[in-house]
RNA sequence: CGAAGCGUAGCCCAGUUUGGCAGGGCGCUUGAUUUGGGAUCAAGAGGUCGCAGGUUCAAAUCCUGUCGCUUCGACCA
């Protein structure tokens, strides 16, 4: 297992940041493109994105999501109207001043994120209780003009979905808020078998007019954290500032509530990061382009081929691929291993004798000699089986990330030396973050959720009494 | 936006110090032999040396400018 079976890929624990970049390129997830930050995603990214995508898609439609579409340009008259939002994005926004051969009378942004253009449409449609609520999302892209950009981590053009919704109530808001961060945090365990760290942002880390931000973070291989989805609460902030009002069934103007929740094309940097190996890809089952590779060996004695054929009309309920290319096996093997793919199995004249194949899995690299006719059962069972273990090793690694401090030297030292969360106590001060900030580059990550023990009465930092409990780390 | 590094065939790179025929490996194409962990041999195709000026008999190489990419910081999903 120690050995280097594939070339190319640096080593993980060398260099972190090129090993990423190697997966990323190696397994010809992405290229780069002619604009700096925008990357081209190749059929083996998008494929893995369209999984994801549906699988999303699924769990919120059974929630009551419906699909629109909104327009890429926001007037900039439109984009202004929320203060705290503009400022948050106005840094990172791109503009179109031109249309055709002349300049525009006002310029348009491209949108960074789409609340504006709900918030217009909502005022619209929006006129009595009867109207409410409305529950709709979109997938598309959004540009955000980064300084730093890293493929699927930090990118200037990125695809995501928006979830917007508006209410009634504050209740109800608060309630969807809470819904959506829970279908993020299940589908990251079942189908990404990512475990995550539901909480609560800081009023600092929040969404640029929200009042309440909850997040999902998860834990890379390298000990940062990466924000792998988020929840928000707009309270009526943005339907105030928009002037959207509704009349209640108390014949009265009402102000109503609003949401928005998004997943980017960034939780295939997580992927990547929390099952990824030396040799490449780990590719969770559920989300894997292809489930099974077929390596039919001597395939060009009589009959190989055919067999493969066979195995693959036998796992047609599986996404399954023959390689039947005229590389050499040893390539094949590792062809298999960078992409990813969850199940190898191999056949040839030796095991077509026997009535056997051999199948082999990606993340382990553990072999398994099958008898044919059991091998639907087998396959269906290991990907279960092998889903199960990705995910129970990422637990385990998260929760050997996890560390106490309750005093501020401790905790500058933990950060300092050992990659991963630090839990420590905090008073609830925006300049305890920015102190710690300054010290360690850490940040707030999360208050979580479903950890609520108090580990002491104290803020970490200024020693004040103690507010909450949060999960500091660097993140990506 | 600060700091560093890099632009030569699809990819990785040598050549630049000291100017003198555009090179190597991988990959690609064709054929043969191969096939249980990145096969072997033979033949072949592939170049605006990032771009623009300048110096020179002569520039990938020297000078000036410019564009782009990567990494690390600050900012952010």
């Amino acid at each position: 297992m120690a050995e280097k079976l594939v070339e190319n890929i640096t080593a993980m624990d060398e260099d972190f940041a090129q090993w990423y970049t190697d997966i990323v390129k190696k397994a010809e997830l992405i290229d780069y493109s002619s604009v700096k930050g925008c990357m081209i995603i190749k059929p083996a990214g998008y494929a893995i994105w369209e999984n994801i995508q549906q699988e999303l898609d699924r769990r919120f439609k059974a929630t009551g999501v419906e699909n629109v579409y909104m327009p890429l340009f926001i007037p900039e008259s439109l984009l202004q109207q929320e203060k705290d939002h503009v400022e948050g994005f106005a840094p990172e926004v791109a503009w179109v001043t031109q249309g055709g051969l002349e300049p525009l009378t006002e310029r348009l942004c491209v949108r960074p994120t789409s609340e504006t253009l709900f918030c217009d449409l909502y005022k619209n449609d929006v006129h009595s209780y009867r109207d409410l609520p409305k529950i709709y999302n979109q997938w598309c892209s959004v540009v955000r003009w980064e300084k730093t950009t890293r493929p699927f981590l930090r990118s200037r053009e990125f695809l995501w979905q928006e979830g917007h919704t508006i209410h009634a109530t504050a209740k109800e808001a608060s309630e969807r808020t809470i819904q959506m961060l829970n279908v993020y945090a299940d589908f990251c365990k079942e189908v990404l078998a990512i475990p995550t760290i539901r909480g609560r942002k800081t009023d600092k880390e929040k969404f640029a007019g929200a009042i309440e931000t909850y997040t999902i973070e998860a834990m890379m291989h390298d000990g940062k954290a990466l924000q792998s989805g988020t929840s928000h609460n707009f309270g009526d902030g943005f339907a105030k500032a928009f002037g959207i009002e509704f009349t209640d069934k108390d014949n009265k103007l009402h102000t109503p509530f609003q949401t928005s929740w998004g997943v980017s094309t960034r939780i295939i940097g997580a992927i990547i990061m929390v099952h990824g190996d030396s040799e490449g890809l780990v590719l969770p089952p559920k989300i894997a382009p292809t489930q099974v590779v077929i390596i039919p060996i001597q395939q060009k004695k009589e009959g190989v081929l055919e067999k493969a054929g066979e195995l693959k009309e036998m796992l047609k309920d599986f996404r399954v691929k023959i390689d039947d290319s005229d590389k050499s096996p040893g390539y094949k093997f590792s062809e298999q291993e960078m992409r990813g793919f969850p199940i190898r199995v191999e056949i040839g004249p030796k095991d077509i004798a026997e009535g056997k194949c051999v199948v082999v899995r990606r993340d382990t690299r553990e072999k398994h000699t099958v008898d044919i006719g059991e091998l639907p059962g087998f396959v269906e069972k290991l990907l279960e089986t092998i889903h199960n273990d990705m995910y129970e090793r990422a637990k385990a690694h998260l929760e050997a990330c996890i560390y106490d401090a309750t005093d501020y030297e401790e905790f500058k030292k933990i950060i300092d030396e050992k990659p991963g969360f630090v839990r420590a106590m905090w008073c609830g001060d925006v300049e305890c973050e920015d102190q710690i900030k300054a010290d360690t580059t850490a940040t707030s990550r999360c208050m979580p959720f479903d950890d609520t023990s108090r580990i002491s009465d104290v803020c970490v930092c200024c020693k004040k009494p103690a507010k909450h409990l949060v999960y500091w780390g660097k993140a990506y």
